[in-house]
DNA sequence: CTATGTAATCTTGTATTCAAGATTGGATTT
DNA sequence: AAATCCAATCTTGAATACAAGATTACATAG
């Protein structure tokens, strides 16, 4: 029990993708469903709820839920009041753009590492990403999908990709973190077609700028790419968030 | 309402600073110490503990002890084993590359937004913050402080004042965390007095750059100086961290 | 009708109990 | 002596019980 540490210490931490088998507490599904529950306005900014009403709707006991919350807390999804029940955090639209605008210094520091890879390792898995990216954005435009939601998902793919293959898994996972957070109001912005084939021409050009090793010019086009998702972000008023409610599949007055 | 939501999220979690005026739970003692803890390396990383001893040691149940752990599992300090126990995580010294890496991507971005400033906002609150500065670093030599856990702690809030300066509160924030992370590492490379002295020309010259409005230099310089910071990080010995164990006000076999 | 005081009901924070294995130490067998 | 089996002991995950207030509904007084 006592000195493993001198062999321990030194033992880089078993490398994250392989991890054998998660293992899933309930924590962990509570966790998941309040967060999925959020991003789709099944609980809407600003709504109050009591961790009995998660307990009775997930069928579990208040331990996980509990533990489920504390980290949403901690994350900056809900606020308890003390003795006096939780909420869902308000919309703060200059926290978001806040987030958008660390977003933009986190892939731009990628667009610009990626370009300059030949000073440093080549890094095969990390090209892997890219070539993989290539084949998904680089292609005719008949062959684009028309699918807000395919498309929404693959942009975060796309964006999430490109940090991670710069090779620095701390920023990726700080890219991710902020990916996660302005999840709910991305959605919202993705609702026209214009934005969908306006999506891939924006993606092919920052491919195929990183392909050419311009890295000046891909953060460039990254920068006007998310300024223009950014500006979208201010024009959201507060009547779609309702309409976006609206749409769910299901009402939250479960919660109530 | 949310003017306390925003209020938390800018406080800064500072190493010894009480968070003022939030309700302090029993779970966030523990967290606060336990993190202290591992930080002084009265926890070693590689040591394993059981939370009866932490609930014993600290005379509380294992619920808020739980909590503690949880949060603190979550942002990678420890590790639990199913039904055998929790481990501090041993020393990943890749994961400090990409940490500092990520901190001198922060703080570049952060001198060049401030010798930018014109273009933007003044931001009287910010234009505060880098004066203290300038009064603190910006000194006669023999004004110094020697005292090496004084200019460490200093250290910190110069690095975390710049970036919080440079108006992006998220930004700030996810410094901060890094902050809180390299810390334990951070402490062993300030042990000799030539490094103090350093550090306050390093801080001044960068000060000065910023001062003038030149960011290009500003950023250089900021990336010198954590360049040097993490070459030290990759001289430390597996040796200095037993030195630095026993060094610790208690040992931690009250954890055993 | 309005305002107020109060008791019943909720709600979260913490402690305790229960469940399902994992670990360990020792007796037993080969 | 070495290996193996087994039961007692630990350990975490989850559920439940209890404590200290906060909220609310309602009766009552003005």
């Amino acid at each position: 029990m006592q000195s493993v540490v001198s062999s321990a210490a030194l033992t880089p931490a078993a490398p994250l993708a392989p991890v054998p088998l998660e293992r899933r507490s309930r924590s962990d599904e509570v966790y998941d469903q309040l967060k999925r529950d959020i991003a789709e306005f099944q609980l809407v900014p600003g709504d109050r709820f009591t961790e009995n009403s998660v307990t009775e709707r997930l069928n579990v006991s208040r331990t996980p839920v509990r533990q489920a919350l504390t980290r949403l807390q901690q994350e900056g999804y809900v606020e308890v009041m003390f003795r006096s029940g939780w909420r869902v955090l308000p919309f703060d639209f200059a926290k978001f753009e806040q987030l958008y605008d660390l977003r933009m210094v986190l892939e731009t520091t990628a667009a610009h590492r990626l370009c300059d890879e030949g000073l440093r390792s080549p890094e095969p898995g990390n090209r892997k990403l890219l070539d993989d990216l290539m084949v998904q954005w680089l292609v005719p435009v008949a062959q684009r999908s028309t699918d807000t939601v395919q498309v929404s998902q693959w942009d975060e793919v796309f964006h999430c990709a490109l940090v991670e293959a710069a090779g620095n898994p701390e920023m990726a996972r700080v890219h991710r973190e902020v990916t996660d957070r302005i999840r709910i109001i991305r959605r919202l912005d993705f609702t026209k077609q214009a934005r969908i084939q306006a999506t891939y021409d924006e993606h092919s050009k920052i491919l195929v700028a990183i392909l050419a090793k311009r890295g000046e010019q891909a953060a460039m086009l990254l920068r006007a790419h998310i300024e223009t998702s950014q500006a979208e972000v201010r024009k959201i008023t507060l009547h779609q968030v309702h309409l976006a409610r609206g749409s769910a599949p299901h009402s939250n007055d479960q919660y109530k």
